[in-house]
DNA sequence: ACCTGAACACCGTTCAAGT
DNA sequence: ACCTGAACACCGTTCAAGT
């Protein structure tokens, strides 16, 4: 507000700009890394919704057309935000695990991603950037070494991994979702629909509650089930 | 902006306002049930992206203010659509049909309200309103009368409808994706991903195009590993 | 009761300009 | 090479005003 030049001579020992910055943290330099560090950190804190050009700058300490230098553009910013974590996935198992152990820790790794960032899920819609469609190749190999036919293994692979996904969506969906914002904020639920819902989650209150459970049940049915196609077309 | 009283006399017979209404079509009067088709509509030819409250006022030769007088927010909207083509289920099985058919038949109309609208169904994430819910219960209902204990009776159901939610919305993503649409537009997958995914669709190439077949072999297995379950809690 | 226009506080992105 | 400010063409929604 007062004076403006005397820019480039650091003399001064009391201001050199650093501290000015405004309410951002300013201090290391931008890069893409750093921009979808914060942008996956916003969405895990506040929601897709609340992520947006101005707000990251924001959060940068910087003004929105900077990210422009190093993110093409919001699309790219959010399949950035995807591969980031999905590359994340770690699934577990000893080098003689059986295509169960194998599939079932591949799944499991890959639902851990999604309750870690509930907010980031809804994206997984995209294609699957390099790391999950390495670990999809992985596991079509292994069911294909397990003895499933070429087209079964791409099948089954399909089938297991649309149960995971559809589950965890709905999971994280509701994970996210407070009673408040049912009724009234963004999803604008009536509200005897909201009561309805209430007494179908009371009927089945300590069933509906253990995700666990139902998610291993519905694994295990639908290796049961491969486990079955995989002997039959055994010779 | 000239005289603005004589508002209750209707003597003119040259125009009542009707024919000088602007280029949208506005011949009947607003409601709640037009606003939802035209959204509907308009969701199913041009994404929801195109879908905003000025757009959609446009598409009904409306001010965009005057939906409010119908629907209390976007987020009703929205709800009102995904209500709307949920409805649309339909499953089809005979009286005596054990639970399998019923099951099958129940998760084969999910799938094909989804396919239906492929861009609406990226709302299914909100909780499922009267209809579909109507249809969880009969379904649930169903299971628990094959013999599923009453915990199993949910659980069994979920693993059924993450099944199909994952497989459909993965079906529907892809078939909304147009190649172009992938390296530049909304995605913004970088190119050497694209080149990658080109290189393994082609390696399946008849197998990923099967979507029916894949299908199917997801739900069997799944209800073949239900069916063991099932059998196992019996007494 | 229903529709409107102007306004508010936002968006993503382009572009010319600064350093 | 990187950052900025102003501008453009949009958003959802409030509110006072018209009929």
């Amino acid at each position: 507000m007062t004076v403006t030049n005397m820019s480039q001579n650091q003399d001064s020992d009391q201001y050199d700009g650093r501290f000015a910055m405004s309410p951002g943290r300013q201090t290391r330099t931008l890069s893409r890394e750093r921009i979808l560090q914060a942008a996956v950190r916003l969405v895990d804190e506040q929601g897709l919704e609340a992520l947006s050009m101005r707000r990251l700058g924001q959060e940068l300490g910087v003004q929105a057309m900077s990210l422009y230098n190093h993110v093409p553009s919001k699309a790219a910013l959010l399949y950035g935000i995807l591969e980031r974590v999905l590359s994340e996935m770690n699934p577990l198992y000893g080098p003689d695990a059986d295509w169960r152990e194998r599939l079932r820790a591949g799944m499991g790794a890959f639902r851990q991603v999604g309750l870690a960032h509930p907010r980031v899920f809804a994206l997984n819609t995209r294609p699957w950037p390099g790391a999950a469609s390495q670990r999809a190749k992985e596991d079509m190999q292994t069911l294909s070494d397990a003895g499933f036919p070429p087209k079964q293994s791409v099948f089954a692979f399909y089938a297991l991994v649309s149960y995971v996904v559809g589950f965890v969506s709905r999971e994280t969906a509701t994970l996210m979702r407070d009673p408040a914002e049912l009724s009234e904020g963004l999803l604008a639920v009536p509200l005897e629909l909201v009561a309805a819902r209430q007494e179908l989650h009371d009927k089945f209150a300590s069933v509906a509650a253990d995700n666990d459970e139902a998610f291993e049940l519905g694994l295990e049915a639908m290796l049961d089930g491969l486990e079955l196609l995989r002997r039959r077309s055994e010779t």
